[in-house]
DNA sequence: GCACAGGTAGATT
DNA sequence: AATCTACCTGTG
């Protein structure tokens, strides 16, 4: 006998991932900058949302990882969280990949946090959410991207016994275009701020040439990477990370002052600029340098988050 | 009160 | 071609 509130959900199951997970790791994983759409449970779970997919995730105490959907949603749920988890790639071959074997710092950070991965996201909502990014830190995109998804983006459910503890949660992002139907104003009231005119203006064009975001989706990184900086707002370092999370282009290298700052400390780069940086991490790391973007990425932060004195020395 | 934040684009050296 | 600066808004 379960609660109303349960039946809401479907029984937990396992996901099958190739390797186990902590707690800290998933955190990074869902987290840590490159999705914004998962805000964790008081029970240690987490809640969220990808185009019009809802699910729950948890850890067992052997690590592995389980999930539960909408009842309603059914049995493709499963198979869009295995996408979106890019659940059949194991990270430990990809990241072997790595020059590691050459690269100390490179290796400890693989140690410290196993298995972590990209997720496969949404190209559209992607660059949407890192639209969003400029000058931002992740509470406040997950703000600006929860607000555009609760005013602009239609409910995923009808209302439910237990769909109404997250209700504001459980709508999908608007498409670009819905998002193209509104005024500039109502981006702004979802505090996007100077960012509302880049998402008008993206949407203004992505309405006038249909087809053009299908296009940059699956053309070669080299110019998807152009066409995409073509767009108000994008620049490259977010078409970096709107390839890399949304498209699986894992030679994408986007360099934010994190990784300045990474690459500087650690390799010894003071005084490059990003053009340089990237290009040092593109041919250091090779075709899957975004992997290892995402590994020093976490470092730096574990650290930051530890107050790492190390990071004001030298 | 004010600098700063996971950037970009246009102006100014 | 390299280096400022404005752009919104919450946080410290």
């Amino acid at each position: 006998m379960t609660g109303a509130v349960d039946a809401f959900w479907s029984p937990w199951q396992d996901v099958a991932l190739p390797e186990p997970l902590s707690p800290r790791v998933l955190e990074e994983i869902l987290d840590g900058g490159q999705a914004f759409r998962w805000h964790p449970q008081a029970d240690r779970s987490w809640i969220g949302v990808w185009a019009a997919q809802a699910a729950e995730l948890r850890l067992s105490a052997q690590g592995t990882l389980q999930a539960r959907g909408p009842a309603a949603a059914g049995p493709a749920a499963e198979t869009a969280l295995r996408h979106y988890l890019d659940a059949g790639r194991s990270a430990r071959d990809l990241a072997d990949g790595l020059p590691w074997r050459s690269d100390a710092h490179l290796a400890r950070c693989l140690e410290a946090f196993p298995g972590l991965r990209l997720l496969r996201q949404p190209f559209g909502e992607t660059l949407l959410c890192f639209l969003c990014s400029a000058a931002k830190q992740v509470p406040q995109i997950k703000q600006m991207a929860a607000s555009m998804a609760e005013r602009h983006g239609p409910p995923l459910f009808p209302r439910a016994a237990g769909a109404a503890r997250h209700a504001a949660l459980f709508h999908r992002l608007p498409t670009w275009t819905e998002l193209a139907q509104l005024p500039e104003a109502a981006l702004r009231d979802c505090k996007l701020g100077f960012r509302a005119r880049h998402v008008h203006q993206t949407a203004r064009f992505l309405a006038a040439h249909p087809g053009w975001l299908e296009q940059v989706e699956t053309a070669p990184y080299a110019e998807a990477k152009v066409r995409l900086c073509e767009l108000p707002g994008v620049g490259e370092k977010i078409a970096d990370c709107v390839l890399l999370f949304g498209a699986g282009r894992l030679e994408a290298f986007p360099v934010d002052v994190w990784i300045i700052k990474a690459m500087s400390r650690r390799y010894g780069l003071e005084g490059w600029k990003p053009a340089q940086v990237a290009h040092f991490g593109r041919t250091h790391f090779g075709p899957w340098a975004g992997l290892a973007q995402q590994y020093l990425f976490a470092w730096e932060r574990e650290e930051k988050k530890r107050g790492g004195s190390s990071s004001r020395m030298l």
